[in-house]
DNA sequence: GACAATGTTTACTGTTTAGTATACACTAAA
DNA sequence: TTTAGTGTATACTAAACAGTAAACATTGTC
């Protein structure tokens, strides 16, 4: 469930590799800031984890969702967190409550916080 | 903002050790399984953190709230990050709509949900 | 006054996190 | 054919995390 980051980071980088050389492991580590041995291990699938800083400044180079990337790595944005945290009852039980709840339904919620017809 | 979790367990502990001498900070810590120092620290308000394990056996034994227990530890429910990690994306956008939004306004959605009138 | 229990301080510990540096074997290009 | 670039394996590391053990001064109880 979490072991699919490896596999799925590799299968984008060659994608991209296949129509631009630049994405290398190598040179894709270079830009995001680390070792490229780090970064062949975490593709290889072993059990590590990049910072949020990496992990979304790889995100960014590989054109991946930055939530999608940070939770495949385990994580979940420390924006995120920082608002749960203020209030923590509150959204914990949100969450547990919308837990089975089907996309569109939660979406829906989405749309119309954002909208604002409360 | 973080350094309150000291100063809140004191006193609620200290509360309860006037009727019931049980709550004496040794005794507390021995229930939660820790060493008393660890505690001590904690209250003093040195920057430690406890695991998600020993802050929720903490809270039960001060009847504290267990997500206002780790959210002043600093963390989230390892339940809670799991629902989110499922599906990033979309609770990660639901959860930065609701930043701003009052409580009342999402009890609304927690009751609304809970009683699935959807 | 003795003894037990309280909270505190200091120094130390093993584990995990998030990496680095180096050397290696292989392939592609000049 | 040497040279550049690719991914990989191994060994190492600094800092943070989550504590423990022991000694200490203070307060309460018999």
């Amino acid at each position: 469930m979490e072991m699919l980051l490896g596999q799925f980071l590799r299968d984008q980088r060659e994608h991209l590799q296949k129509k631009d050389k630049k994405y290398s492991l190598r040179q894709v580590a270079a830009r995001m800031g680390i070792n490229a041995a780090y970064l062949s291990r975490i593709e290889r699938g072993e059990p590590l984890h990049l910072s949020e800083e990496k992990a979304i400044a790889l995100a960014r180079d590989l054109s991946i969702d930055a939530d999608v990337m940070l939770a495949l790595n385990g994580k979940i944005s420390k924006d995120v967190q920082e608002i749960i945290k203020k209030r923590p009852q509150l959204f914990a039980e949100l969450i547990r409550n919308l837990k089975e709840m089907p996309d569109n339904a939660i979406l829906r919620i989405v749309r119309v916080e954002r909208d604002g017809n409360w």
